[in-house]
DNA sequence: ACTCTTCTGTGATAAATGTTACTGTAGGTT
DNA sequence: AACCTACAGTAACATTTATCACAGAAGAGT
């Protein structure tokens, strides 16, 4: 276990990783939990050393739209940013790929910044990576129209589970841009004639995406 | 100068102030200066101790889509998070009114959050509130139309220069939100039906908006 | 085979936003 | 006054996106 942890996070010095060993509780979450919603509390530093976690933003009205991706070797930093007050999270945490999450309590957080270098790095390094990927979602909403924007999401999933296939109804592609179904169906009808994907039931598969 | 900044600084620990004024540079730019560009790279924190900035995204068209406002007592969290490794600007600075900005190397960042207290607890703060006024951004123009992100903007403005004119052109307005001058022309006649706004050339007079 | 449900495709239409083109107006300059 | 320029208003039209309505296809269960 101990080695393992080792290897999912190859900066964390030898010591933290103890630490980690020690303080933390690794628990497991099946496809489609619902790790954290909005306006809950947040108690834990969460750790994902296995499976995958969609992060989103939603609306008043219902909508669920997709900020980005967690995985393994990852943290989510919504959770270390509310370190000692507590916050609400301001975002919905989705399980899209059996995880398990070494759950960190909060207070670990400070003591482990003075004490450990490579955590202190491991977090200024996720704050950052984080709100970039964020400036690139603005980017995308604010400069592109949703053809393009569609391409990126399809991009994005596939480089998130490696693998060239969405297996992903319209319907929820369209959740997640927030826009509808019909427009998801169009535009994606429109990227085959162009030879860019097959579409398949629930399934579609990335040809020419690079 | 000292006394100054512990007023616009008032969690800063007195030491923290002290090597402040030992290691920083105080710098004044006038209104209209671009302090820091998309792509450049980044030398130092700056912490705002007088005037407005505004933080913008560059799209590769040339928009200028505002993102927030920096004021007094705050800090670049951009030019935080690419502490060590001097990472490339992903934002684009420009001063709305004559600002004092400190220039604080970038070395000093890791340097105090192990030594003071005060500033390891601002930079985390400072990470938090602005990505949280990002998520905000997201809110925006993701789930609302450009009405209700006129109607957001202008508020914003407002809220950022404690006065209820808003002396900008149509144009302006546009150009930082994405759109073009008709459209918040049309938007803002609808307003000012609705009793909302008064509009007067390069000046926009908020009326109920709370 | 039949039924049911979910997913997909598509036309028709509406609404929001973007674009083009033109007009008038306020203010500054000569 | 005459002129110039930036700004603002607005109509007409194009494009994009959203909504409504419906039909057919695929798969699951009986």
């Amino acid at each position: 276990m101990q080695n393992s942890l080792q290897i999912i996070f190859p900066n964390f010095s030898s010591e933290l990783i103890a630490t980690i060993e020690e303080n933390g509780t690794l628990q497991n979450f099946e496809t489609g939990t619902i790790l954290m919603r909005t306006g809950q509390y947040i108690k834990n530093t969460v750790l994902i050393t296995k499976g995958k976690i969609k992060i989103y933003r939603e609306g008043e009205d219902g909508g669920e739209f997709l900020m980005y991706y967690l995985q393994p070797g990852q943290a989510c930093a919504i959770s270390m940013i509310c370190t000692a007050k507590s916050e609400k999270s301001q975002i919905m945490a989705k399980v899209v790929e059996d995880v398990s999450v070494m759950m960190i309590p909060l207070q670990m957080m400070d003591k482990w910044m003075m004490e450990h270098r490579s955590w202190y790095e491991f977090v200024i390094e996720t704050y950052r990576s984080r709100f970039e990927e964020v400036l690139e979602v603005v980017d995308n909403i604010a400069f592109r129209s949703m053809d393009e924007r569609l391409e990126f999401y399809l991009k994005r999933h596939s480089d998130a589970c490696g693998c060239s296939e969405v297996n992903l109804s319209h319907q929820e592609i369209a959740t997640e841009l927030n826009t509808s179904r019909e427009v998801v169906s169009r535009l994606l009808k429109k990227m085959e004639q162009r030879g860019l994907v097959k579409l398949n039931r629930n399934q579609i598969e990335l040809l020419n995406v690079k």
